[in-house]
DNA sequence: TATGAATGAGTGTTCATTCAT
DNA sequence: TATGAATGAACACTCATTCAT
């Protein structure tokens, strides 16, 4: 599998010697984040992880906070254009939606822990770089609210749009806790099911009772 | 309001000056938890809250372990309570599992903070305080799942079961990131919202697909 | 020789067990900042010096900053409390102003370490300790400057105040660079000289020329 | 202005590439020394400064203690060299030990920081390096000295030539903790008030007392 | 000449915990 | 019941320095 953080489009692009080690390390990082927690895991633990010296990391970044910050960002930037190519395959209001379900599913199970530091470590940052972050991730909860936006218009639907959109990523993100790919099917299974719960769960509502 | 620790049916129970005082420390321990997480949070930090010396807090618990063990059971052990409770007053077997959601959405929305702690610290526990927790959280887990089992039999629905349980759930649990009172309404009024997708998901299923 | 620290008109006064280890702590603290000055010495050296642990410190100060600021605070307070003392015995302009200089003298070469520290870590502290403990040196500063304004007005010599103070000061502080008791005498020995030299160099003074 | 340390007759003496390199480096190295501290400073902080990578300031010198000792020579040299052309022009004692006087000041008033780095981190070095810094000190102190003594024959003066000379080193080394252009007028100026305090103030002495 | 990448040793500070009282 | 005093281990991070290129 090919370098979670090095894909052309991002700011991880170039595959540079640098960029190349940076990502090693992010990778480390994100499954050390998952399964210690950001506050539990230390900089000692990566480095053991990593093979490099505690002192030789810091030249990757600048500090643990930004550890997380680049782990972050990267995986809203990424996922938000794999979402935005598979958009562009469909243009009926449901199936649009299913492609959101399916393009975050598919993402985050095949990154398990990547997808357990996200909602985990959500409100850990301050500062500057919490607030970049934090724009990222309301533009994709912005993208996923505009899709029921344009369901709930075709079909003529009447809900609150906002307690509807949060059940939806409700049940997508609490998967991290649960999900065992032996018992529950692969990301397009769970995708589907989840789908099915939550459309027929909005297409039967004719008034907010 | 009366201490969420101290409640004569819990083992924090007779109103003793050592039980008073030990809810006062996991109320404040609780909130501590929550806002900095389980490993951000420091014994000195519930010192400087609690009002009580560093070694003073340690005749009440014997470790930070135990601190969260005592928190977590206490909360598992006190919803459940109330579920049962509230579901002697129904036999319809929709009505009983919408008794589940509003009892689950009431305890936990009047308690943010242990909400949090409750699916933040999941898995934090090793060992056998960690078991027992789980043990009672597999319990609360199949309180539920049996109702949706009941109502399934009972409507001839078809669906996974274990996958739409931890959607509900889901969508129960990740309302802590984003639950507010004056734009969400009361808990009635989400557990009816919820209750509503779910319900209407599950009866719209007439197959697995 | 009783604790520099402890003295009943300062604030590390109460002679309690805390108050005792603390002063110790401070001596050591005062003797390793002399010897690789602030930024040279380690809380690490503290530890080793004092034989206490090195968390262990941290229970009588909350940072290295603070250590800093005790010592220096101590010093000036108690070396002016020792002036005032002295001054109460005369009253002749002359005998006043030599009555700094050996007050002066006789603190500070009776502590010679406490002098470096001084004068050489005079800028380190910033904040609200660096601001307190320069308004105690600038209160110190005034006390000399008074005096020299008092002969001034007495004799009728003409001469700019401020630089003929600060060449005092500088006689007087350069000192710690130079002293050695065997070769210069005693306190009081040098205090006479410094004096001489100073007396006599503004005395002959009638105009800026 | 012409740099610090890039003159015909010291060992950064020919007008190379390096040299000019060495002395833009040595420049900005004092200015780091003089605000932060001989250890406070880093040499990270001079790499910042002088736009060299950490590993290329290494081609100009072997260690930071290498970097001080440099500044510390080429300011004894230099300021030596200038006095023994600025002594030729004088025969009389009073106006030889008035050039010295002006001479230090007015070399130093113009390089405020290194004359703090020179006194601040007076017995940093340690060893071989320390040993050469000391012994072109102890020359320099010599200088004046001998023409304290020169004076002290003529006028057949009484004082302790040791305590005396060590003043005078007082007042016009003390002088970077207050001296402000504005205020206290040019090198000159200065140099005039002290050698007044220090020349009434011997020549008044008829007895060591 | 100069740098990118790396390191071992050290920094100040905080941690959960203990023990005599 | 509760505390003052203390500790060993760990923390995030920076240091001066090096070496292949």
């Amino acid at each position: 599998m090919a370098s979670t953080y090095s894909m052309a489009s991002t700011s991880f692009g170039a595959n540079s010697r640098f960029d190349r080690q940076l990502s090693r390390i992010l990778n480390h990082a994100t499954a050390i984040f998952c399964e210690k927690g950001y506050e539990g895991a230390s900089i000692r633990d990566l480095s053991r992880a990593s093979g490099l010296s505690l002192a030789g990391l810091y030249y990757y970044f600048q500090s643990k906070d930004e550890l997380l910050y680049l782990i972050q960002k990267h995986l809203f930037t990424s996922v938000m254009e794999r979402l935005k190519e598979n958009l562009k395959t469909a243009a009926d209001p449901e199936k649009r939606l299913r492609i959101f379900i399916s393009n975050h599913l598919a993402y985050f199970l095949a990154r398990p822990k990547a997808m357990k530091v996200l909602s985990h470590e959500d409100d850990v940052l301050k500062g500057a770089l919490g607030a970049e972050i934090r724009t990222l991730k309301r533009q994709y909860y912005h993208c996923c609210a505009d899709l029921v936006e344009e369901l709930k218009l075709t079909k003529k639907l009447k809900f609150k749009s906002r307690a509807v959109v949060l059940c939806l990523f409700g049940m997508m993100n609490w998967i991290h806790t649960w999900y065992n790919p032996r018992v529950d099917g692969d990301a397009a299974t769970v995708a589907r099911e989840i789908g099915n719960v939550f459309l027929r769960g909005i297409y039967a509502s004719t008034s907010g009772r």
